[in-house]
DNA sequence: TGCCAGGTCCGAG
DNA sequence: CTCGGACATGGC
């Protein structure tokens, strides 16, 4: 077990706002993720997060990187609001929530599947392909499934992943284990690529469009100058960026303009606002 | 019951 | 290049 400072994050804001697909919910209202390699359990107290997992190696800096604590929030939301006022209400419905940090061969699946989906579907297809592929794991005396590897994957076929509810999904799913073991696409490499560089490397693969490879850009790859244009957000700026054209296009050269390398940030907080304002 | 979900592909104009 | 329909599945 280990406990670091809680800082400015709401943990609750930041697991359930449809950016991560595999946690739990516990009785103690704590979150237990399966994060790459090892199953971690998150518990907020008033003044830190108390941390357990099956594998302690490395933890708390696994746990740093993944709840995103080497960014100042604050500072981001400030610039934010300094360069657009009326950003000022998506910001405060957004309060503590951080832009986690996952890996890239599941956010590659899992975005696959995001597309024209809702979130339970998603988490469904999800645990399916882990539950079925994935190295089995022990934590608390519960069975975990890891998401499996592109090794592991590398003889599913179209139809298998169809038996797992991912629908016409599947044959985006094989092209990108495929992909990815021959290479054709190097997550690895995808690191050091520009932004606009590495969003055409990942639309090489079929059912990856501009959103999907942005999402996972955002999600795996840390960065702050893509974003996902979704319904969401679009039915934001409808509503409240009337001078902008709420087309996927317009609202990527707008965004960018304005809020540059912030525009992430901007962008991710529109969402959010939007999908809980839908939810109450 | 029918609509829609963190879209993308494909073919037509 | 832009636009509309098809696409599997399940929740509400």
């Amino acid at each position: 077990m280990i406990t670091i400072p809680k800082k400015d994050i709401n943990l609750k804001e930041t697991i359930e706002c449809g950016q991560i697909f595999r946690y739990e919910v516990e009785p103690d209202e704590s979150y237990t993720i399966i994060l790459n390699d090892r199953v971690i359990n998150i518990k907020e107290e008033k003044e830190s997060l108390i941390i357990t997992s099956n594998n302690e190696k490395d933890l708390e800096k696994k746990i740093i990187n993944l709840l995103d604590f080497n960014k100042d929030y604050d500072k981001i939301n400030k610039k934010l609001f300094k360069l657009d006022k009326r950003l000022g209400k998506y910001i405060n419905a957004s309060i503590g929530l951080k832009l986690l940090n996952q890996p890239p061969f599941e956010m590659l699946l899992s975005y696959i599947i995001s597309a024209n989906n809702s979130v339970k579907g998603i988490q469904k297809a999800v645990n399916a392909i882990a539950g079925k592929y994935g190295t089995k794991v022990n934590f608390n005396n519960k069975q975990y499934s890891l998401f499996p590897t592109p090794n592991e994957l590398s003889n599913v076929t179209e139809e298998n992943f169809r038996e797992l509810r991912v629908g016409f999904r599947a044959k985006y799913l094989v092209d990108a284990v495929k992909k990815v073991i021959s290479n054709q696409i190097d997550l690895e490499h995808i690191k050091s690529l520009p932004s606009d560089m590495a969003l055409n490397e990942l639309m090489q693969v079929n059912g990856v469009g501009s959103k999907v490879a942005s999402c996972i850009l955002m999600l795996a790859y840390d960065r702050s100058d893509v974003f996902p244009v979704d319904t969401w957000v679009i039915k934001t700026i409808t509503a409240d960026f009337k001078e902008i054209k709420p087309i996927q296009k317009e609202v990527i050269k707008y965004t960018k303009e304005k809020y540059g390398n912030y525009s992430t940030y901007a962008i991710q907080y529109m969402f959010n606002y939007k999908r809980k304002e839908a939810k109450k």
